[in-house]
DNA sequence: TCAGCTTATGTAATCGATTACATCAAAGCT
DNA sequence: AGCTTTGATGTAATCGATTACATAAGCTGA
């Protein structure tokens, strides 16, 4: 049942040319005669052939293709940063290929085998925890792809990084809280070992310290970015004797999931406590509350790191000079922080 | 500074025997002596060889990858999809590429591009939109990839389905608010020209027939699922002044946006108004109040879709039969939806 | 008129694996 | 012993394009 599939031999057959000169009438137009790219355009016409991308990846050396790791695809957090890359790819004529980092079955071997050339000429890393031989590893076969870093990185891993500054979002928050007039601030931070965690905490306790507040230890609560562990932390704060009136969590799910959980226990944001997001996620300007939160350019994140993967690919650079994009944020005043109740 | 790759010259070289042979002890492990075997094994190590993926792909005619074709892929919706295919997908060794079919310049030949066997060996669409010429196109040629619809379909185009009852769905609902006592039933629907507007809407008149009420025009407000146009149904329903009491949205998105605007002009829900929503995204649990809905296997279906394409490129079974395998849909009862207002 | 240059095209090598076919040694059978 | 079968390996064709190099024709200017 399976026609026959036709290629360029046959097209170079019908236009009574070479396959050489049918190659170059669609790679090069300019380098043939008008008339015989004419000839061969028809001849394309009569036999429906496109060009099979496996052979010309396989000549030219190259794939087309950028590969995404991102841990937990399931995270509608990426589907905004995987738009804004797909986009700059597509237009440029490259396939974006996507694996999750986080699968149970995603080992090192099968990160090597994004690394090398061999399915894709270029990778971007979504996920800062991957271990850090895998760079290494790369390196001394040095075989390796082009590398950005997006959103998360690794320390001491020389790789271009397109990301917004955490602290500063951190800092954004708990600075807007201290306005309101809250001087008693919690946090509830992300998973443990994750750089974001790491730095988002950081510029927590520094405007802390900026503001002359005490950082107060059972006030930081632990959290891993999801709703549920949202939840958690609000049962936590719950049963806390002298509770923050502001809590600054580390991602917008955890804020929802934090704002929800008191709501089922009759409390109500910002009337009991304030509380800011981090990322601004869509729903977060209609949840109830809405959601005061920090937000992170996400198409534009993924559309810059998209820029810089091309452009590493086709200059052939190498990785070391190792530039970082910060991308800006600015925060989002909505309906979840309020004045801080009067002492 | 681009080292050297090697290539399985290499590794025939150090192991001392043929490009075959090495080619035969890591496809056909049995078809080589053991001892062969661990000796190539050793020259795989000693020279950090890893097979070139297009080349493989040129030879054995095909590209391990799958393409998923995804309408609006910053939309959160699909990022559970991507998930279960990835993961069965990425079990199997193929690869997964994604490309945003309501990206201004996708037009047909980027969508033939992947129809044919250029990049991928099996295509999944998940918009159901695609003009109809492009699988006729498709067909005349006759070279396409295997190709199956999942969650959205064509109408008239004989491509496995893998999806839920829609219809179903949305009689669920119309059921439950019924059951509540009430009798004055709206609906929110998708974009127009959607099969699943068409196939909820249909479910919706079905419902509203069997329990002898009458479907209202005015309280049929249009939406195109997302959470913005459930704001604007929300302003639509405001400004009626005979009101449904019992709202069925076509997406959870919607219902969300419905529920948040009422809530900024001071109506609640369900006190005001009871709101189903559709899909059963992940906050709705979690919204205030938490959504009542009809809940879609979204990772199911991603990995039945992958699943059902897998064995189609292996069997290389033609299209034609047709399978639809409906997964089950069932409604989540939670605080959106109360008792209808004594009339 | 002819060397020298440009332009258009053809010939054949090449990318790096897989695999059909050939070869050869060892084992099995009558 | 002589013939067939089996198993392991090597040789070389092959997948379908791109492209280095060769060639031929046309053009320029001394």
């Amino acid at each position: 049942m399976n026609r026959y599939v036709p290629k360029i031999q046959d097209v170079a057959h019908v236009a009574g040319v070479s396959t050489a000169t049918v190659s170059r009438a669609l790679n090069k137009p300019d380098s043939v005669s008008e008339e015989t790219r004419a000839t061969v355009i028809r001849a394309v016409e009569k036999t429906g052939y496109r060009f099979n991308q496996t052979a010309r990846n396989l000549r030219s050396r190259k794939t087309s293709a950028i590969v995404v790791l991102v841990p937990h695809l399931s995270n509608p957090f990426f589907s905004q940063i995987l738009s804004g890359i797909e986009n700059v790819a597509s237009r440029a004529g490259y396939s974006v290929l996507i694996a999750d980092s986080k699968q149970p079955d995603f080992g090192h071997d099968r990160i090597l085998e994004y690394m090398r050339y061999n399915r894709a000429d270029g990778v971007i890393v979504l996920d800062g925890s991957l271990p850090s031989e895998v760079y290494q590893n790369d390196q001394s076969f040095d075989s390796a792809a082009p590398l950005v870093f997006a959103c998360e990185w690794t320390d001491d891993v020389p790789v271009p990084t397109i990301r917004i500054d955490n602290q500063a979002g951190a800092r954004m928050a708990v600075e807007h809280l201290h306005g309101l007039g809250h001087r008693k601030i919690g946090h509830v931070s992300g998973p443990p070992g994750n750089v974001l965690t790491r730095e988002r905490l950081a510029g927590t306790r520094a405007a802390l310290e900026e503001l002359k507040l005490q950082p107060r230890q059972d006030w930081f609560l632990d959290g891993d970015f999801s709703i549920e562990s949202g939840c958690k932390a609000a049962q936590s704060w719950m049963q806390l004797t002298d509770r923050p009136t502001g809590m600054f969590c580390a991602s917008d799910q955890m804020a929802l999931g934090f704002i929800s959980e008191l709501s089922n226990h009759g409390y109500q944001v910002p009337r009991d406590v304030s509380v800011v997001g981090f990322d601004d996620i869509e729903i977060a300007g209609r949840f109830i509350p809405s959601l005061t939160t920090i937000r992170q350019p996400r198409h534009e994140i993924g559309a810059t790191t998209a820029s810089v993967l091309l452009e590493r690919i086709k200059g052939s650079k190498r990785n070391g000079e190792a530039i970082c994009k910060i991308l800006p944020v600015e925060i989002i005043i909505r309906g979840s922080t309020g004045p801080a109740p009067l002492h």
